[in-house]
DNA sequence: TTAAATTATATCGTGCACGATTTATTTGGT
DNA sequence: ACCAAATAAATCGTGCACGATATAATTTAA
């Protein structure tokens, strides 16, 4: 008895991921921000000259789709990529001003697209959590 | 006040969407399939014969995507696909004997997969049903 | 009944994501 | 000190996804 996509929990994931994808894009494609870069771009906000590695643990992306994401990123002005002085295989990205001024202009973001979604910020904060525990299940963070 | 990723709804779905997508990675990649192929199949195995747009009202996907992904199954051996003679517009899929075959050998992926998460099936339902009524508010099919 | 509008699919260009591999650097063991 | 193993990024090839556009068939309305 095969289910239908409509009744699978990691359809329903897929499908939700995808729409809410598509509701921050237009709140990030008049700052012509794509939706990966955004993260980076807030992960940055945070905690500047972080490593690709360090990023990539945070944001659970491998080097080959970072570097060329951040590379976007550098020749549109937002963040530098220079290599680590004391060890020579690690890149440090930090925000330019340019970087800094565009995540300002960001920070409205998450707010509008709560907004969209017409919930209470607990119940969007209780489902944050519920799927931050299932991730874990399935792909714990390396010890 | 800018947040991190770590706090965002947005990033645990789409983080967690990637989880479960790379928990599905083991167990269909033996079958040759991709996740959204293995969706397309499924949908084929309970409806056979949809068009192209019906498809991809049920999966939320365009024919700018289901094309192509279309093709592969096709020169894969698993669908056909062939104009509506009623409507020559239209092109519908159906499946072929392999792709039958196929398809019932993918029926035990979604059991499995609710295996690895560890949660009870009324969670992951639950779960499922939280996420589709978040996706209709972002994105509600077209009357 | 023919021209305009609509609908269905396909095509093109860009960006994200992953597996596999490569290159450069650092670390560890002997 | 040296070489092997480990680590950090980068590169390559493939597939998914979307916006924009194109093409072809159907429907509609004048």
């Amino acid at each position: 008895m095969t289910l239908a996509p409509t009744d699978m929990l990691c359809f329903a994931l897929h499908s939700t991921a995808h729409a809410v994808h598509a509701a921050y894009a237009p709140l990030l494609q008049p700052l012509g921000l794509t939706y990966p870069q955004y993260l980076v771009l807030s992960s940055l906000q945070v905690l500047d000259g972080q490593t690709v590695g360090q990023l990539g643990a945070e944001l659970r992306l491998e080097s080959n789709t970072l570097t060329p994401l951040l590379k976007r990123m550098e020749s549109s002005g937002w963040v530098r990529r220079t290599r680590d002085g004391k060890d020579e295989r690690q890149v440090r990205v930090s925000l330019t001003e340019d970087g800094h001024a565009l995540a300002a202009r960001a920070a409205g973001v998450p707010r509008a697209f709560a907004e969209k979604t017409g919930l209470p910020l607990a119940d969007l904060a209780d489902l944050r959590d519920i799927l931050a525990a299932l991730r874990e299940r399935l792909k714990p963070v390396k010890a």
